[in-house]
RNA sequence: GCAGGUGUCGCCAAGUGGUUAAGGCCCCGGAUUGUGGUUCCGGUAUUCGCGGGUUCGAAUCCCGUCAUCUGCCCCA
């Protein structure tokens, strides 16, 4: 039968040809921003040894507790498909010696990421990022940078429905501290906590904060939060991010109780979030923050760095449908030569060109029936090339719009449709 | 990992134990051998996700399994 007994793996879906275009379209707009400010593609292995992903995103985590994709090699080497993206970018950076460049170093890179979860709208288990990274620089103009150029990315693919949420979660130095308080304030209501939030209570206390079950109870406001706990290093960073932010007119609004679940994280963490009722269960779009720790953590020289990365998926959701720009031109003929000649022609001058294919047997079909195919294929043009034309060496173009019909000579057809499309307001 | 919904042609579906499984869209062919989108006619599921069971008889009932959707947790 004509149907594929082998279904394809759970959580995983195909991108078909009625919608690739949003993708292509959406990443086009997203590169050129990138490329505005300066930031340049890298593209790594989509695997790596497993070690690499415990040691960064760190082994408290989801992520890594339950989500990887891990596998043994056929030397049992474990690898594991990539789960996000940072950890790869930062071991390519180092690999690569790329610290010896001038800081910072500004990367971007595009791809599919892997987690194994449970599926759901605006979740899956191969899903597709893009993300940045910028390397070398510790003062917070480049949070601020960051924070823009996601904004800026996000409002050029034609969402502007976001909401920008920031908190600082400190550094290696204050946030024993916090820790401490937050392990001072909890421990009376230890029993009231979720079973998740005895263990964090004990390995993080941190994430205590961001428990959606938890978070709710009103004394989760009077929990010790790190802005009022940070050093004074931190403190400064902090509020001069702030200023320049206000500065830039960006609207950021301080959620205290945002910390993010990879451990790589310190400073600023952020996170855009949609409330949109087309990504279902989920809300976030987009999340960042700064790793100061995480090169030299993995064998690097100190460096400063942050990043963040946006989940396409998601985006796509908030984009929905959208129509494929497009202006075919479909060439009619009675002999196939002179037809395939004639679209050939126009595909070298970058029109977008297509003849008929009959399905069965080896003659054209008749006119009327190629006219059908072009209108199936959405033509916005037919020229047409029959003896008559032949005779008189010109072509018969047809607007499939307007229905008019116009003849012209065949040497200034490439000319004509190229006219025509700049008429049309097609551009590709 | 847990809770609930769903699985009949590429898509949307009727059918709820009894002869050959409605219909619509798409696709294919014709009316129409130099002009599409409209109309009309015709064609396309030995089979109801898969496996087993009950029954004289199952798409319809039972068990299992797989997939999918929605939610919890967490994240993109």
């Amino acid at each position: 039968m004509d149907k594929v007994s082998i279904q394809p793996p759970r959580g995983v879906y195909d991108i078909l040809p009625n919608e690739s275009h949003i993708w292509q379209n959406a990443e086009i707009s997203i590169r050129s921003c990138l490329k505005a400010a300066s930031y340049k593609e890298i593209r790594t292995p989509i695997f790596e040894q497993t070690e690499l992903f415990k040691r960064s995103v760190g082994e408290g985590t989801d992520i890594v507790n339950k989500e990887m994709y891990t596998f043994q090699d056929k030397s049992d080497r474990s690898m594991t498909l990539r789960p996000e993206g940072t950890a790869s970018v930062v071991r390519a950076y180092l690999s690569n010696g790329l610290q010896r460049q001038a800081p910072p170093v500004k990367l971007f890179y595009f791809g599919p990421m892997f987690r194994y979860e449970r599926v759901q709208k605006g979740r899956q288990r191969q899903f597709h990022q893009v993300g940045i990274e910028a390397f070398g620089s510790e003062g917070p103009a480049i949070d601020a940078e960051s924070i823009v150029l996601a904004s800026n990315v996000l409002q050029a693919v034609g969402i502007n429905e976001f909401e920008i949420q920031i908190n600082s979660i400190g550094c290696i130095n204050c946030r024993p501290q916090h820790k401490q308080k937050l392990i001072e304030f909890f421990k009376p209501h230890l029993n009231n906590l979720c079973i998740d939030c005895r263990e964090r209570f004990d390995k993080n206390p941190l994430r205590i904060l961001d428990c959606k079950q938890d978070n709710s109870q009103p004394y989760f406001a009077d929990a010790p939060k790190n802005i009022d706990h940070l050093c004074q290093a931190c403190l400064d960073h902090w509020q001069k991010l702030l200023e320049l932010l206000n500065g830039l007119s960006v609207k950021a609004n301080i959620n205290s109780t945002l910390v993010r679940g990879l451990d790589y994280y310190n400073r600023t963490v952020f996170e855009f979030v949609s409330h949109s009722d087309r990504l279902g269960a989920q809300s976030s779009i987009l999340g960042g923050g700064r790793y100061d720790y995480l090169v030299e953590g993995l064998g690097g020289p100190s460096t400063p760095a942050i990043g963040w990365a946006m989940g396409l998926e998601r985006l796509m959701l908030l984009l929905g449908e959208q129509k494929e720009n497009s202006f075919l031109t479909f060439v009619v003929a009675d002999n196939t030569d002179i037809g395939l000649k004639i679209a050939l022609d126009l595909r070298k001058a970058g029109l977008e060109s297509e003849i008929d294919y009959p399905p069965t047997g080896y003659n054209n079909r008749n006119i009327s029936r190629q006219i059908q195919q072009a209108n199936k294929l959405n033509a916005s043009l037919v020229v047409i090339v029959g003896e008559k034309e032949i005779k008189a060496n010109e072509a018969s173009i047809k607007d499939m719009q307007t229905g008019e019909q116009t003849t012209i000579s065949l040497d200034k057809l490439v000319n004509y449709v190229q006219e025509k499309q700049i008429k049309m307001g097609c551009k590709q």
